[in-house]
RNA sequence: GGGCGAAUGGCGGAACUGGUAGACGCGCACGACUCAAAAUCGUGUUUCGCAAGAAGUGAGAGUUCGAUUCUCUCUUCGCCCA
């Protein structure tokens, strides 16, 4: 037997493939669409293997999907703007675009190496200014239509590096490349008002039946919609300012209030500017980071304004109005009231600044007052200290009363009250897509007009400066608006931008005129199929979310409001991480083992090597396999099989050389049982039926079809291996020619989704015997269905006693004359009575005997 | 602290709406081929037991003729939010 040859099999038909446009795809409305969509890659520099099993999986339902009919789309780009690039070049004196366009390309030949089914054609590359002036246009557009604005907004600042930082870039409160000491700071930023979707972006994930439950509800958590109350709160003896509006989910503990909270940005913060402890105070409160989880785990402190204001339920209790660092303005209005007995914030807040605790809430089963002392009671309960509220259920009744009680005298309103907050868009950076503002001399903003588009980035500029390259660019920034000189915004987008409307662009990726054509994208859209890991559930895909809605804003033409229909999230690929006695990270093809328990390094056979557990491949960790270097050795279709074997698709995926070297081998197998059916296969015989074959195959259809619409895929390499088993035995018995053919061609079929250039060169040696359908995929026959022969299980009081291979629908009668006359069986039962019996047609009888 | 999810042989994992637990693969053992090894092929492989048989899906209860699957309590782990 000759081996087989992946080298030259996998070439041939890529080469096949890109020739024959294969896998281009036209709009075709006589047809049904399928839209296949991965997350596309940022282009770092080369693929690793979470791309791998991310596009593996997709490229096979796009493959099936094709096979069952669809009009397919299944397109790929690049994510090409963001911080790497800048990073790179900032430190090896590169071009952030050339750095990009030689990963892009390294990157691109490294997809076609696995043998994707993309239409290239649809290429885009977000950094490329034929997609980002179309972003510029659509900025304008969400300008005009108000969902754009600037406003002065804290961000995480380092003063080091004079640069803007996001969240994830402040690790223990201090900048991720200077270690500076990260400080609030307040700048002009431009935003997206997200916000005012919220209600809409929360219900419409109702509608998501596809989606992934865990991710529905990772979204819902952070629009994070509570149901509370607005209470407009007296002040007492101060002229300026009258009341104070708070939000609270809690009015039913208004008895128990304790204190006001403001934020240190409240617009009482006026009557102290002058106040030098004050701004003292605020600075501090400044140097704190932005991020939720910096202000729960920073000390409460606060700042006495010795101002008084009346509890709305009893104007006899006053309670003291403090400035807090827990408090943000752009939650509810900026202040809050202390419910020190029911709640653990502020109960630290009142001890420290001692203040009255007055619980108000006790559980059911407790006697007698609740003693408060370190800890808040947050629990169900019933209410007490609150006169008219008395007696009631808190939370489910006592809060629905309060609210009742409150807009009855007119203290305020019921109201809703969401986390989300407003999209900031703003990067002080080079690489990423300009904003199309100016502003003129008096400063005010000045859209950039459609014949100004697109605003291009500068080229060969210099990028090491402190802060923004974009700023020192004088002559860039200067343009001429309406005969004014004004100047350029130096922002740039946010990368998320970039990729909110790019599965749009696939649609129509050469439209000149608009980011996308509208019949086009009717067609297309919304994505069937998106694929892609599980780091995305909230902001990326909130964000898709979101820019569908506002360009469905005000615009009846525009008729998509989620854009992806399916969502499916993989796993990662894993490895165990390797040390040396010095805890330095050593990468696997630095280490040896011949026993699989005791490891050594591959330069030092004597020293030992510490294993660590299997964690997701990292560059940082050297627990990387180059995915290049696998399909070189094993080739692209076994390293296809093997990503898709081990373990469910959404399940994490540990990677083995053992695993590797299987699925090499059973390619090898596969091609060693195409040859001998070739070698079979007699076209001087007559036609006729093999019925084990038939039945095979019939029932693998069903398993195979069942199992690829649920990403079950490592099942599906599992039942090819049953195949191969069968097959193999099979073939040592005589067994008809077009009978074997027609199965086999099937099962090609059915394993080109996942080893597609191993499939199309055995189908097409198989072709030229006889004709087959290769292009479809193959329906399960109802006939072979039929007199199928299945296993009955016998059960004698829940104990199974024996297994029978019987006709299918066989009936209760007979089945009893069976056990009746079995000896195995009557063992059991010739003394007893059988007192129940419980048949599940063609699955097993149970007898009950006493 | 809150929310979501998971736990099955030595390992990765199968088991459709409650109906044969351990498919399939890896590993391991033995055998064949070989001077030998690798590769390949064959047989076996949950545990206890020579066997008949019994026990068994993180622990404990419950519902049921029957529970990996449903309900409750607990333990451990993972993810997200804080």
């Amino acid at each position: 037997m000759n081996r087989y040859n992946f080298n030259i099999v996998e070439k041939k038909w890529q080469e096949y493939w890109n020739k024959n446009n294969f896998f281009k795809t036209k709009l075709d409305k006589t047809k049904k669409k399928f839209y296949c969509l991965e997350m596309f890659p940022y282009p770092s520099g080369k693929i690793h293997m979470g791309h791998v099993r991310n596009y593996t999986i997709g490229d096979v339902l796009a493959r099936y999907k094709k096979l069952k009919g669809f009009n397919v789309l299944h397109p790929m780009g690049w994510d090409s703007f963001g911080m790497p690039a800048e990073n790179a070049a900032r430190s090896n004196n590169l071009d952030p675009k050339e750095w990009t366009e030689k990963n892009i390309s390294v990157m691109k030949s490294q997809l076609k190496k696995l043998g994707l089914s993309i239409d290239w054609a649809r290429e885009i590359s977000t950094c490329k200014s034929d997609y980002y002036k179309h972003q510029q246009k659509f900025f304008l557009e969400l300008y005009e239509k108000k969902l754009v604005y600037r406003k002065e907004n804290y961000v995480n600042w380092d003063p080091l590096d004079q640069t803007v930082l996001a969240n994830e870039q402040v690790i223990d409160g201090k900048g991720w490349r200077s270690g500076a000491v990260v400080e609030r700071k307040k700048l002009n930023q431009w935003f997206f008002n997200i916000k005012k979707f919220s209600e809409d972006l929360l219900s419409g994930l109702e509608k998501l039946d596809n989606w992934p439950n865990k991710v529905k509800v990772m979204q819902k958590n952070w629009i994070g919609k509570s149901f509370g109350c607005e209470i407009d709160f007296k002040l007492d003896k101060c002229d300026e300012f009258k009341e104070i509006k708070i939000f609270t989910t809690r009015p039913d503990t208004l008895f128990g209030c304790s204190f006001l909270a403001l934020s240190v940005d409240h617009p009482l913060s006026k009557l102290f500017k002058d106040d030098t402890n004050f701004q003292k105070f605020k600075k501090e409160c400044t140097k704190m980071g932005t991020t939720e989880e910096a202000i729960a785990q920073a000390e409460k402190l606060g700042f006495n304004t010795h101002l008084f204001a009346i509890n709305p339920f009893d104007e006899k209790i006053k309670v003291p109005v403090f400035f807090a660092n827990f408090v943000l303005m752009d939650y509810g209005f900026g202040a809050i009231f202390g419910s020190a007995g029911h709640d653990q914030r502020d109960l630290d807040f009142a001890r420290k600044y001692k203040l009255d605790v007055l619980p108000v809430v006790k559980p059911f089963d407790h006697d007698g007052d609740l003693i408060v002392k370190d800890k808040a009671y947050t629990g169900p309960g019933v209410i007490y200290n609150s006169k008219f509220l008395n007696g009631k259920k808190a939370p489910e009744e006592s809060v629905l009363e309060a609210i009742k009680v409150i807009e009855k005298k007119n203290l305020g309103a019921k109201k809703i009250n969401f986390r989300l907050k407003d999209w900031g868009i703003s990067r002080q950076r080079y690489w990423g897509c300009p904003i199309p503002i100016a502003y003129d001399k008096s400063n005010s903003i000045v859209k950039v007009p459609d014949s100004l588009l697109p605003i291009k980035l500068p080229e060969n500029i210099n990028l090491n400066t402190k802060g923004n390259p974009l700023d020192h660019q004088e002559e860039w920034k200067k343009v001429e608006i309406n005969g004014q000189i004004c100047e350029l915004e130096t922002d740039t987008l946010d990368t998320f931008v970039d990729s909110s409307w790019y599965f749009l662009r696939f649609c129509s990726p050469q439209n000149e005129t608009y980011g996308f054509n509208i019949e086009e994208i009717n067609y297309w859209m919304p994505v069937d199929q998106y694929i892609g890991g599980v780091e995305h559930a909230i902001l990326h895909l909130l964000y898709s979310r979101f820019f569908m809605k506002a360009l469905n804003y005000k615009n009846s033409k525009f008729k998509i409001t989620e854009p992806f229909e399916g969502l499916f999230t993989q796993g990662m690929v894993c490895h165990e991480t390797y040390k040396d006695i010095n805890n330095n990270w050593l990468s696997p093809d630095e280490v040896f083992s011949d026993d699989g328990e005791k490891f050594f390094k591959r330069t030092n056979k004597d020293e030992a090597v510490k294993r660590g557990p299997s964690e997701s491949m990292s560059k940082s960790k050297k627990n990387t396999i180059d995915p290049e270097e696998m399909i070189e050795n094993y080739g692209a279709d076994a390293v296809r099989l093997f990503i898709m074997s081990d373990s469910p698709p959404e399940k994490d995926v540990q990677w083995s050389t053992e695993g590797m070297e299987g699925s090499y081998k059973f390619i090898q197998k596969l091609w060693g049982l195409h040859t001998n059916i070739m070698k079979k296969i007699d076209l001087n015989e007559k036609d006729s039926v093999n019925e084990n074959i038939s039945n095979f195959t019939n029932s693998l259809i069903e398993k195979i079809s069942n199992n690829i619409e649920n990403f079950r895929y490592n099942v599906i390499i599992a039942n090819f291996y049953e195949m191969y088993n069968f097959i193999s035995k099979e073939l040592n018995t005589s067994i008809n020619s077009a009978s074997l053919v027609l199965s086999y061609s099937k099962i090609l079929v059915m394993l080109s989704p996942f080893a597609p250039h191993f499939s199309s060169e055995c189908l097409s040696e198989l072709s030229k015997f006889k004709k087959i359908e290769k292009d479809i995929w193959p329906v399960t026959n109802e006939n072979y269905l039929k007199n199928e022969k299945i296993n009955l299980v016998i059960q004698i009081n829940g104990r199974k006693r024996d297994v029978w291979k019987i006709k299918k629908d066989t009936s209760e009668e007979s089945i009893m004359k069976m056990i009746n006359e079995n000896k195995k069986i009557n063992v059991y039962i010739h003394d007893k009575k059988i007192i129940k019996k419980i048949l599940v047609p063609n699955k097993i009888i149970n007898l009950i005997v006493k």
